[in-house]
Parts: C-alpha cells; structure tokens; sequence
RNA sequence: GGAGAGGUGGCCGAGUGGUUGAUGGCUCCGGUCUUGAAAACCGGCAUGCCCGCAAGGGUAUCGUGGGUUCGAAUCCCACCCUCUCCGCCA
C-alpha cells in the first residue's frame, strides 16, 4: 500500500508509474474520494471537538451546585444534537472509506529506480549468466514424457483423484522432490544464515492483505468454504505476516527466513504450451526466503537474497540467467525484480525458476511491520524482501530435463546424491 | 465441541461511567555525575487520520464490531483469540 498523503501529493508520479506498469487505475475517483473524505472528516472532527468540551463542562458541573440547573440540562441536550449530527457524518464517512480504502489497496507499488522501464517481459534486462546450456546429441525429451517414462511420475492418476493442474510424484520421483528441498533448506540455513520456519500453510484473508493478495487478486487464491481462512499462494504469506504488528530492534536486522511449504493458486485458464506438464500447477512446492530489512540496506539485502537462490542453482550445476524485471512485468507489490531463470532443453529457453523481490515498505505499510532505528524512539516501516530458493517443482523439472541420457535414465547431480540415499541415477523402476 | 478465566502502550502491570491516551515499573533515548562504565538522579518516550510551511492544534484508538449514555478502557450484545479443565484426535 502507498501512503495516502503520499498519493495525493504525487498523483502525477504515480499517474506516470501506472502507465509504465500497463494498469489502469482511476485516480480521478482517488481525487474525488479523497477530497470528500478530508472535508467530512474536517466537518465531523470540529463537531467531537464541541462535543467533548461540552461532555467536560456538564462532568465539571456535575460536581458543583449546577448539577441539576436548567443550564446544564440544556448543555445535556445540545451534546446529544450534535451527537446525532455526528452520527450522521460518521455513516457517511464508513459509506466512503468503504470505497477508498480498496482503491488505495488496489495501487500497485512505485517501482524502484533500479527498475527498467518496459512493456513486457521482453523488455526484461539480463544482468548475468550463469553455466552453459550442455549441447545433446540426441533429442531432449519433455519432462512429462520422462517422468512418465520413469514411473516417477502421474498426471492420469492425480487428474482423477483431484483434477488438472494437479501431479501425482512417484518412487524416486518423491525422493527427488524431498531431496531438493531439503538440499535448498540446509543451505540456505547452514551457510546463508536463514532460519528455518514451517509455518501454517492456511492463512487469515488480513494476512493476505499484508502481503497484497488480497483485495485485487481474490480470484488466483483458494478459499476454504464457510471461514476465512485460505491455502498460501506462497510462503512470502505466513513468513512476512510472521513480523505483521510488530516493532523490531534495529540491530537485528536484516532478518532471514526461509521455509518449505505446499503452495497453492487457482490460477484458471490457459497458458500456451504450458498447459503440458509440471510447470503451472494447482500444488506446487517452494523453498521461499524471506528478509525483514533495514530500508538503507534494502538493496544490498535484496542482492544478497537473489545470490542466495543462486547458490542453489549453481550447487545443482543448472545453467541459468538472472533478468532485472522491467516496470510492465513487475509484480503488483514490488518496487524490484530479479527473476532466476533456468534452461530447459525440451523447451530451448530459459524458464523462471525464482522471483526475488524487494518489496520496499509497501507490504510493511499493510502488515504494519516496524522496527526501532539505532538512537531513536520513533519507529519506522521496514522493508521486505522475498524470493524463491527455489520452486522445487520447477527445480525437479530442470534436473530431469537437463540431466536426461539417451536411453531415458536421469543421472542425479552430485549435490543431490547424498539427499537420494548415493542413488546417482534415476532409471526406470 | 463443552465449562470456567482472561485479552490495556515495545514489555510487565494498575485501572468498574466524568481533566484516563490511560498510575506505576522495565526497556529505550537525551542529560547530570564518572578517567570510562555501572549505579544514582533529572527529563523524554504509542499509533492512525485531519488542519498547519512549521511550531502546534484537533480527532480516533485499552482484542474486533455493534449498542447504552451528554460522556465508555470501565456497562450491555455478538464475534475473534489466549489460558485452565473436560471431550476428541495425529
């Protein structure tokens, strides 16, 4: 959420911003709205005023010889006129912040100075490169068809029990999952100094709030029927609203998070070729990273948390490139993004495999996430920051598919052989 | 799910209708003292919104939402959460 007072002032700042995201947003009504909204609460604060300096003139008399004077009954009856006046303001008031308050909740973020200004994902910039896409001399199958082929993995079967977009992993396949994730969680909490959190994987609709889910994006979540609690799109939900209402010490940061959960979007529709396969799922798995920042290191944190999905990738020997998303494909809530992509062979191309963004105070603003600056009483809003380390799924896409041999097995990289029990080939069962 | 108790500021903890945004303590910040530190002492220390260049002023907030009242942290209702006991369960 952007600070109202903030808006206003800037409305062409953020009129330019919008056009540079492709939304479109009325700030006309913004204006409107906000300007009735100041000038009733002007209106109605002037009459509480008069209200409480009449409600402490009858206590005063209340306890004097004027206690049951004419005067005082009079003062009585003009506090409950201006009390119904009051009352009438205060309605309108609701009537109104009823239609800002969403409005305000539905402006994206400002990117940050960092971002390119673009109109699409082809507009991304590629900051770097990492490995080289290996050359086969055979035709790299699909994941889909090598994990079918290997028995690790069943799409009939989950599209019975559950539906599409829904994966049923076997055997080896699993342990592949689980080896992964517990590869990315011991690094991330042995060397990257994370601390491992496993939170509810259900959450409250005021903590999707605090992250951004919610007003807008209602639709991409799944709700549980006849309460308000909702199945995590991702873990950024649970591991940021962890820090939601509170006031941390400023020597503390940044803190680091990272946790292992289900993750889940109803994301209906189609997505071209990607309606094959793993990569868009109802369920998928996620290691996700979170940073509680101070917001003068905030880059510098965002940097490292990007390095540290890195590392996952690097220590699985997955060629991938890191690309600086431009202002038309950034997220609603962040001010910046690096996305890790990883190469398929089967698709020719690099695919996103993390997002990691730094969010600046806008999610902290909803969350109210605070902290106490070193010298000072005030508090501030603090920064976050999250990224994927990594989409397991899409992890387990990539080892198959870029250590594929011609007879169909899937050779495991080495960092992961310890993780599968020294299996270091995956051959059909 | 049932019965009981309770939710107050960064933390602990007073407060059952009228200078209570809220006594006190702790933490923290500034200062005095000290070679330095500690201790002691003095002062300061919630947040949102509105007006204002600012200083400052106004308003709202004692789990949440309603209600009663001229006036509510205090009374009433509903809901949420925590704790204790029972039930159920991995």
């Amino acid at each position: 959420m952007l600070d109202s007072g903030y808006v206003r002032g800037h409305l062409d700042e953020i009129e330019t911003m919008l056009r540079q995201r492709g939304a479109q947003v009325d700030l006309g009504r913004f204006r409107e709205l906000d300007q009735r909204r100041r000038a009733l609460i002007q209106q109605a604060d002037a009459l509480k005023q008069e209200r409480n300096q009449g409600s402490e003139e009858v206590a005063r008399r209340k306890r004097g010889p004027e206690r049951d004077s004419p005067e005082t009954t009079a003062l009585i009856a003009r506090n409950r006129a201006l009390g119904e006046q009051i009352a009438t303001f205060d309605a309108q008031s609701k009537e109104l912040e009823a239609e800002f308050e969403p409005l305000l909740l539905s402006l994206p973020n400002i990117p940050s100075a960092a971002t390119p200004v673009g109109r699409s994902a082809a507009d991304n910039v590629e900051v770097r490169r990492w490995g080289t896409p290996r050359a086969f001399d055979f035709t790299p199958q699909a994941h889909w068809d090598l994990g079918t082929a290997l028995g690790i993995l069943d799409m009939e079967a989950a599209a019975r029990v559950s539906g599409a977009r829904f994966a049923f992993y076997l055997g080896a396949g699993a342990r592949l999952e689980r080896a992964l994730a517990n590869l990315m969680l011991d690094m991330h909490t042995g060397r990257h100094g994370y601390t491992e959190v496993l939170p509810p994987s259900l959450v409250n609709s005021k903590s999707l709030r605090g992250t951004g889910q919610l007003p807008k994006f209602a639709a991409d979540q799944f709700k549980c029927e006849g309460t308000d609690l909702w199945l995590i799109p991702t873990a950024e939900v649970p591991l940021t609203n962890f820090f939601a209402e509170q006031t941390m010490d400023a020597a503390m940061l940044p803190i680091s998070v990272a946790g292992y959960t289900a993750c889940f979007r109803s994301e209906a529709g189609s997505y071209g070729k990607d309606v094959r396969g793993i990569i868009r799922q109802h369920q998928f798995q996620k290691v996700e990273l979170v940073k509680i920042a101070h917001p003068a290191h905030s880059a510098a944190d965002h940097e490292q948390l990007t390095r540290d999905a890195e590392a996952i990738l690097q220590a699985l020997e997955l060629p991938y490139r890191v690309m600086n998303l431009c202002t038309g494909d950034l997220g609603f809530g962040a001010a910046q993004t690096y996305d890790l992509e990883v190469w398929l062979p089967s698709q020719g191309e690099y695919r996103e495999i993390s997002s990691c963004s730094n969010y600046g105070d806008f999610q902290a603003r909803r969350a109210n996430i605070r902290f106490r600056p070193a010298g000072k009483n005030k508090t501030e809003l603090a920064h976050t920051i999250n990224g994927s380390g990594l989409a397991v799924g899409r992890t387990w896409i990539a080892v198959l598919e870029n250590y594929q041999q011609a007879d169909g097995t899937v050779l495991i990289p080495a960092a992961l052989q310890p993780y599968m029990g020294g299996l270091e080939r995956i051959a059909p069962a």
